[in-house]
DNA sequence: GCGACTTAGGGTTGACATGACTTTAAGGGG
DNA sequence: CCCCTTAAAGTCATGTCAACCCTAAGTCGC
């Protein structure tokens, strides 16, 4: 009936998260869906590649821990930032009991530039993950779903873009994310239906051919609820 | 970078539940959304209407907390349960820092039966509540849309209803939820087109009118994620 | 300047889902 | 036997979406 602390009985509470981003793949030059993870430097599963978290601290956010986090760990700071789940199995720490409050985040293609693989973090495509610590296999699956679902009805892939892009661009992130070839008649067209695109005048390029026209992102109507899920 | 503790800088972990049940409104017979309160028998907000909760016990699943303080506090074994999300706000308790796990459930009519209100549980119209304490107001706003939006893409309804029902229960459950009026023919259309309802024989009643055919849910196949979504 | 090439962008068609509505089936009561 | 009520099936117009074709607008080579 108390709503007194969880704290005495031995109950971490930790904030992770799942990031994502958009590069190519080096050998085949397709567009990639990348994640970068950290390297443990303490027992449990020392040396094993994890997602990067921390305790949460008293005075901070559950979303804020995650960006103050990403930026400790990782010197990223995500385009975009939501709550995936909260996993506290029993089993999922060896030793102690730990309660993961996770996120998942986009990054735009400059920051993942200015990013470099550090000596405790190296980005992996993320469909070829290594063995990794805890339960994170399963909690990126998870996140991984529910990208590729939400993607479909939403416009979250500008977390991937910068601020002008062109409909070529953005049809390249769905097919990168979703593994699909996608039609691009079909996808112009219900990109502009959604009324969230808008016309910033056409890119002036040097390649051989019709040049695009580029866009933005209009932000809808500000969302009062935690995160809009379906 | 550390897992560690955030327990000492009295951080306490709750784990909360939203249970949402069907029956008929006393004066207009109409089924309603009802959801069960308990009154808060200490400070902060004491005497103010809360969700039913409790903190999480060292070994308990976060589930199996939701479940366990469910049937503490109400009485209730929910039919559905699934995780809402985590809030963390630092102003969500006035003196500690309280990070809550919140829930959904669902339970059917002959369980909310025989939890009579008591002292301290009182069940009120989900879109008509007093003033709750904490920010539980906000929490049960975003229960309700995740319950408004989950109803019409996934067989949840089920929930409400005992093993066997009608079409038309069925239907009533959703219009309940909805606050909408369906059509009953495009809505068995689509439920049967669902593939997850199983004919159970008809109904022998002895009211002056054609009786309808029973069914059952069929479940799918498990999943492994934490929970679906979308 | 002219045709070849490449990508942008618009139009057409057919399959399928959805909503409004009509019709038939099955029971009970007067 | 007629009438009432609800179940359940059928009809039809509309809308959506994927597959496919066609034209527009640039650059490059000659």
């Amino acid at each position: 009936m108390t709503m007194q602390s969880a704290i005495d009985q031995r109950v971490s509470l930790a904030v992770s998260t799942v990031i994502f981003a958009l590069r190519p793949h080096p050998e085949s030059g397709l567009m990639t869906l990348w994640l970068p993870l950290v390297r443990r430097i303490r027992e449990p599963y020392e040396g094993q590649w994890a997602l990067p978290g921390g305790p949460l601290e008293a005075d901070e956010d559950l979303a804020a821990s995650a960006r103050h986090t990403l930026e400790r760990t990782t010197g990223l700071t995500p385009n975009y930032l939501e709550q995936l789940y909260a996993f506290g199995s029993l089993d999922r720490s060896p030793d102690d009991r730990v309660v993961s409050i996770v996120y998942w985040a986009l990054v735009q293609p400059d920051e993942v530039a200015r990013a470099v693989d550090g000596e405790n973090v190296e980005w992996f495509v993320a469909d070829e993950l290594p063995p990794l610590a805890f339960d994170h296999t399963e909690i990126v699956d998870y996140a991984l779903a529910r990208l590729r679902a939400k993607i479909t009805y939403t416009p979250i892939a500008h977390g991937f873009l910068p601020r002008e892009f062109t409909l070529a661009e953005l049809r390249a992130v769905h097919e990168a994310v979703l593994r699909t070839h996608l039609d691009p008649a079909n996808f112009r067209r219900q990109a502009l239906a959604s009324k969230t695109l808008v016309p910033t005048g056409t890119c002036l390029q040097g390649t051989s051919h019709r040049p695009p026209a580029l866009f933005r992102f209009e932000a809808g109507p500000p969302s009062n609820a935690p995160e809009e899920r379906r």
